[in-house]
DNA sequence: TATTGTTATACTCTATAACTATA
DNA sequence: TATAGTTATAGAGTATAACAATA
């Protein structure tokens, strides 16, 4: 139960107890893993349109505000974002059929494609360390997933 | 047990088995919990400062190249972040003992006091959602860590 | 000659401000 | 008048190539 970020020379602000040394802990190897994950997949689509494609094939038809809202980007940027998309073939842009100010974004078949290519490679890099686990580790993973599920998009009780 | 990602609609390329599924949502959580501590911290310091700033604090000085590595930036690149850093007052440069053509980047006071607050706002993140669970919900999360750290930095057996 | 680091140049991503079209 | 989106311009990050210093 060592700290990754903060060694014994340097104690987290926080504290040592239990708990502040989980959050710490934990907030890490997310990362980690997220940045391992993230380096591992696609090279030849920068980082921010895949965020992109991603969200679109997970919810579907988006406006360019609701997508740079999501990404935190302005929406110039978001702009420029799609436009690359869009001359790659992997998003259409349409009319929105009740607001003509509005335009829908949305995924191309190729570019459903490839968002499915993105998700199996990071999902091969996953399933290649879960793989050498037991079924009884897997099952606590399986737990704890749950739990990152429900509380990472939560805000937390004031 | 609904994975993040790919919902009925679009399965995973890989499968619906139930470590294909793991794999899955526990890469998601993971990505998204990261993504949302990232946008949660420092405001000033761009993001892949910060990310120097703390490979300083946890392992001390670096050289430009280890630090490039690292990042996975190339060493130009990682020449300007770390005079920006250097101008601001957060790294040092000193000559390197042994070889007269390496450089050691390290922090100064001030930079350690910034990456301590980093760290301290990035925990104060977690802290905050984890404060509802209970203690089994938090032994279980205790146990997975450990989990993650083991396998996150480690390559598979082929 | 090989390696470390920096400088030179060009390209990409981003943001703010100004502009167009629709509500 | 307010809102959604795009275009214009400028600032910051990155990469490749060329250069300087040391091994």
């Amino acid at each position: 139960m060592t700290s990754i970020e903060s060694p014994r020379e340097q104690p987290a602000a926080h504290g040592e107890d239990e708990v502040s040394v989980l959050a710490s802990d934990l907030r890490m190897a997310c990362q980690r893993l997220a940045r391992r994950v993230r380096f591992e997949s696609n090279k030849d689509v920068p980082p921010h349109q895949v965020g992109v494609l991603l969200r679109l094939n997970r919810i579907g038809a988006q406006t360019p505000t609701q997508l740079a809202d999501h990404e935190r980007v302005s929406t110039p940027s978001m702009t420029r974002t799609v436009n690359c998309l869009a001359e790659k073939g992997y998003v259409a842009r349409t009319p929105h059929p009740d607001d003509g100010r509005q335009v829908l974004v949305d995924l191309t078949p190729s570019g459903r494609d490839l968002a499915r290519r993105t998700i199996e490679a990071r999902d091969t890099w996953m399933l290649r360390r879960l793989d050498p686990l037991d079924e009884e580790q897997r099952a606590l993973l399986r737990r704890a997933t749950d739990l990152l599920i429900e509380f990472v998009d939560s805000e937390p009780r004031r």
